[in-house]
DNA sequence: TAGATAAATGTTATATTATAACAAAATTAA
DNA sequence: TTAATTTTGTTATAATATAACATTTATCTA
C-alpha cells in the first residue's frame, strides 16, 4: 500500500496544491533570504499550472503570453535555475524539461515515472530505493550528494 | 563486500576489456542481424578508448581524426543510436554524453556514479536497487520498461 | 535621504546538442 | 542483374542552453 512512499500524479494536482506550493516557496525564500520576485512567481505558477514537465522554451512562451512582452531565454533559464537550486523544481534530464517539486521539504529523493504513452509524469518519493542506494554508495565510499532516478514505461491508466 | 554488485571504474578498463567488448558487440550484431560496419566499429572503439563519457561532438572530432575526413553530426548520432538501441552504450542524460556499456548482457540495470571533482564516471550494476524499484513500480501498476539512475557526488579517490 | 553597493532583469550574441530531409553508395534479396 | 533495403553522405535547421555586458531595481550605509 505504499505506506512508505508518496506519489504525485498531475491529475491530482489542483489549485490548492499550487497555492500551497507558492506559500512554501515564499516561506523558503524568506528563510534563505532569497527574493520571490514577481517574475519568479510567474514562472513558478507556470511550472505548476498543469503540473507537467515543460521545456524552457515552452515556459518562455507562456511567460511571454502572461506578461504581454517578449522574453529572452536567459530570463527563463535564470528563473528555472533559481527554483532548481532551492529544490523547488526539478529538471527531468531525459526530457530536457522542468517541473515543480511536490516534495520540496522532503529529505528523500524522487523517482520520476514517465509514461511513454500518455507522456504524463508522476513523481514518487520513497525511502526503500534511497536506502538501497545509500548502502551501495557507502560500500563504494562514494559520497552521494544528489541522486536522480527516471523510469520509463506505461502508467496504470494506459495499460489494459 | 558488494557481492551482489559489480562496479566498473574507467581506470580498470584496459585493452583486454575493450577487445572483449568488441567481440561481444560483434556477436550481438550477428545474433540480431545487425551490421557491425567499419564506421560503427570505429565509433565503438572511440567509446571504449578511455572509457569516459563523451559528448557527440567529441566523438565526432575523434572519428574525424581517425578517418582523416570531415564527419557530420548525423553520422555520429546514428552510430550512437545504433549502440544505445542494442544496449551496448548508454547516454548519461545529465551530461549529454555517451559511454560504452560494460554490462551489455546483464538483465540488471545500471547506476552511473559521477564524480563532481575528477569528473570520472563509474558504472555499477546491482540487484538491490532494482528490486526496490521493481516493488514500487508493481505497487503503482507502472509497467517499467527502462530505468535510469544517475548519482552525483565525490568518488573514493577524491575524498580524503 | 543621497550616494554607494549589490542583486535582478534586459539585451544581444553565440555555443552546444540534436534531428529532418534528401542524395549517393553499398549491401542484400529476388 | 536488377530491384529492394540498408547504410552513409550532405545540407540545412531545430532545440536547448549560456556568455557577456547594459540597465534597472532593491538594499545598505553614511
Ligand atoms: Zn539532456
Ligand atoms: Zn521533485
Ligand atoms: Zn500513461
Ligand atoms: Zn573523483
Amino acid at each position: 500500500m505504499l505506506t512508505n512512499a508518496k506519489l504525485v500524479f498531475n491529475k491530482n494536482i489542483n489549485q490548492k496544491h499550487t497555492e500551497a506550493a507558492i506559500k512554501h516557496a515564499e516561506y523558503l525564500c524568506l528563510q534563505k533570504q532569497q527574493k520571490f520576485t514577481s517574475l519568479r512567481r510567474t514562472v513558478f505558477e507556470i511550472l505548476w499550472e498543469d503540473y507537467q514537465p515543460l521545456g524552457a522554451y515552452e515556459i518562455k512562451q507562456r511567460l511571454s503570453m502572461r506578461l504581454g512582452k517578449k522574453i529572452d531565454p536567459p530570463t527563463v533559464y535564470r528563473a528555472i535555475e533559481f527554483f532548481v537550486d532551492l529544490g523547488l523544481a526539478n529538471k527531468i534530464e531525459s526530457l530536457n524539461a522542468y517541473i515543480g517539486c511536490p516534495f520540496p521539504s522532503s529529505q528523500r529523493s524522487y523517482i520520476f515515472l514517465i509514461c511513454e504513452n500518455c507522456k504524463n509524469v508522476a513523481e514518487v518519493s520513497t525511502g526503500s530505493v534511497d536506502n538501497s542506494l545509500a548502502l551501495i554508495m557507502e560500500k563504494l565510499k562514494f559520497k552521494l550528494r544528489k541522486q536522480h532516478i527516471e523510469v520509463k514505461g506505461i502508467c496504470s491508466k494506459c495499460s489494459p
